[in-house]
DNA sequence: GCTTTACCTCAACTTAACTTGAGGTATTAG
DNA sequence: CTAATACCTCAAGTTAAGTTGAGGTAAAGC
């Protein structure tokens, strides 16, 4: 019963968001809920665990949009099993070993490139980073508009590894 | 001549931005522009350094303030220096650092967590990293509204250490 | 049974970091 | 000298991820 009753306010307040992102959320088609006859949502229990794992993902940095490709990959009639969960966080374990290993290569060099520089210059490891990860007919692109959008993981095909 | 003759056409092209980038940059601070007599901005060749400093500090994932802040360290009367440029570097490793860290612990727990549903929990060490970070009497916090703005450094006190 | 919460919808607002466009002036190439 | 670029300003638009508010209904507490 309460395994499929969890009104908004409950789930709001047990996963620490507002009410108005699990609307939001529900909107853009990463939970659902059913109705009760005065038309008020309800949730099954499961809806824990996916909000929860938006916010972990949105930590590694993944935009909904990924996210929301992500949860396509789990069963749609069933409820997701521990094995679905994990296959998800397999694949988001090795973007963010990209992730990190990208901030590695910028950290390292930074300050030679910042005191040299050559930043600006057509061979420098940092300002050519973007171009190497884009080059094309060099296998799935990892990071997207790097520049841009705050490192987020690319849309159109997150998860490709390699 | 040059050195202090660049065109926004000019530094666009050869910093690999639009040219409404630079207007932008030149409205919030973070770059400056003298005027030739028919009202056209023109730069010093120092402009070059800056915006690609901006370029590897977005990378990072740092904000366009907190990289103003980070930049009202450098000179004002003299053109920086590599030195200059190099102390700036060595602020944002230590932040890089932090941020690479961050990330290892989220990648190291992610599967266990995702997988044994302690995600929503209140023990949770991915649920409760923002809680450990934000947590008071506990030295400056390194990372802001973790969850809300996709990682991004607070402006607030950006670069201080430990 | 009534009053306080909790919900509902829908539109509009928020922030960051830019981009786009309109209407007009400067510079440059030939 | 003139046509093609390059610039200028200022206002408005864009995307992500939500938040806020108005006007109204449902459910819960006592």
């Amino acid at each position: 019963m309460s395994d499929s009753n969890w009104t908004v306010g409950k789930v709001a307040k047990r996963c620490g968001v507002n009410v108005s992102t699990l609307h939001f959320y529900e909107t853009k088609g990463l939970i659902r809920s059913w109705r009760n006859a005065g038309n008020q949502r309800r949730y099954k229990a499961d809806v824990l665990r996916r909000v929860s794992v938006i916010k972990a993902a949105q930590k590694m940095g993944i935009s909904l949009t990924a996210i929301k490709q992500a949860f396509a990959a789990l069963p749609d009639q069933r409820t997701p099993t521990v094995k679905d969960w994990e296959k998800l966080s397999r694949r988001w374990q090795g973007e963010l070993n990209a992730r990190i290993a990208y901030l590695e290569r910028l950290r390292d060099s930074l300050t030679g490139c910042i005191g040299c520089g050559c930043l600006s210059m057509k061979n420098c490891p940092i300002y050519n980073e973007d171009d190497k990860l884009n080059a094309e007919g060099n296998g799935p692109v990892i990071l997207e508009r790097v520049a841009k959008r705050l490192n987020q993981f690319r849309n159109s095909n997150a998860g490709h590894q390699q």
